[in-house]
DNA sequence: AAAAAAACAGCATATTCAGGCTATTGTCAA
DNA sequence: TTGACAATAGCCTGAATATGCTGTTTTTTT
């Protein structure tokens, strides 16, 4: 372990495998521009000194002994909201890395990823990048395609802001008056956002309302 | 232009720059496995001749005159759903990017990629994978974070098939009568079905369960 | 300073909804 | 063959919604 150092990218490696995790630590000290600031065997210690550690890149085995890798993430993210955590594997499973993802990884590698692509990896991350593997890519595109309708195609995305916090606010099951003291303004002016908010997306109720702004990502 | 062969990765160019178009179709012919069997300056000629195409891998400029690249990529995937097309473009912004990912683009390139790079990217598409760059990558990911709501975390997909089709017309902006008519059922059994998708659901309201429906993923 | 856009407020009314209760089928597993 | 469950159907009532219209105040843009 040492010290964090400026001009530096300070990497954290989380991995039983004693082999592995020297492995990694030495790479990284090896290279210049990357040094190695704390290495450890499972997330419990990781996470207890989470908020002294200064550090720009976490490399997160995915199986670990206790917390895995991916209830890891949550934890993380939750000291440390912005912190880079790259996942690391042995297989490119989709259900696990949608699992990684959805839990705030920021990217994914396979065990097996050379030497170089993976200092590069680590700059990617650190340089705001998702790095993963195009095999990767295509899974997650995949769900993005079939989740997303033509949300970026259609020109009207354009509720005010308090519209979007009405329709928020319907669906999380609201009513017009529930909405109205929520957000100190008569029932009235409830009913007269809704109004906008039908002419705006072209719908008749709420439920399509609703729909039709979720899939289009507005709320 | 050449005709297809096997063993070889098939591609086709749409760029309306000659420099660039010839530059890409000279790189992919003279490498060994890579082979350009067509190239056009505009989307309606290449798609006016894609059902007799037999391309693996397209790439395709996003600033075209006429059709651009976008609605390129929607009219190709209509008449090829299958197609694996590359987006080309000089700035990685990010509205563009989903746009053409939602069209149905399995990658997305920068021209300023360097040559090796750029055959590795058509070489991946190829096997199934999604080339885009780290930067890219990381936009799609925080969408997709956003979006998916513990998708993968919920057991509760306990909708009956029917349930599911009330709730999917619910969203649709249907009323219940509307929906006894498509379902060929009475508005009182409407009626029962969405007292149990509440029940199920744990809401109160239209509004409530289609938001809650969709952010989980039942529909 | 004038025009435009967004937010606010009110009222009236026909339609629709939520949730209370009951009851008949058909299917599948214990 | 009893029990559990899904799907069907019905009725009632107070509450909530959709949509028509007319306004004012604030903020932003021109």
């Amino acid at each position: 372990m040492e010290k964090e150092k400026q001009n530096m990218i300070n990497v954290a490696i989380i991995e039983d495998n004693n082999t592995i995790r020297e492995g990694l630590a030495a790479l990284i000290n090896g290279t210049t521009g990357y040094s190695c600031i704390g290495s450890y065997r499972d997330c419990e210690t990781f996470l207890s000194v989470l908020t002294t550690l200064k550090v720009d890149v976490v490399l997160m085995d995915i199986g670990l002994p206790g917390i895995n890798g991916i209830e890891g993430v949550i934890k993380a993210k939750l000291i440390k909201p912005d912190i880079n955590i790259l996942m690391l594997t042995i297989y490119e499973e989709s259900n696990v890395v949608f699992k990684a993802l959805c839990a705030g990884a920021c990217g994914y590698l396979v065990k097996k990823t050379p030497p170089s692509k993976l200092l590069e990896a680590i700059k990617d991350a650190f340089d705001g990048g998702s790095p993963m593997s195009s095999q990767i890519a295509r899974q997650v595109i995949t769900v993005f395609q079939q989740n997303k309708d033509m949300s970026f195609n259609s020109t009207e995305h354009e509720l005010s802001v308090r519209e979007k916090e009405v329709l928020n606010l319907l669906a999380e099951g609201n009513n017009y008056q529930e909405i109205a003291d929520e957000l100190y303004i008569s029932v009235d002016t409830v009913r007269h956002h809704i109004r906008n908010i039908y002419k705006k997306l072209h719908v008749h109720s709420q439920s399509e309302a609703v729909a039709k702004a979720i899939r289009k990502g507005i709320i």
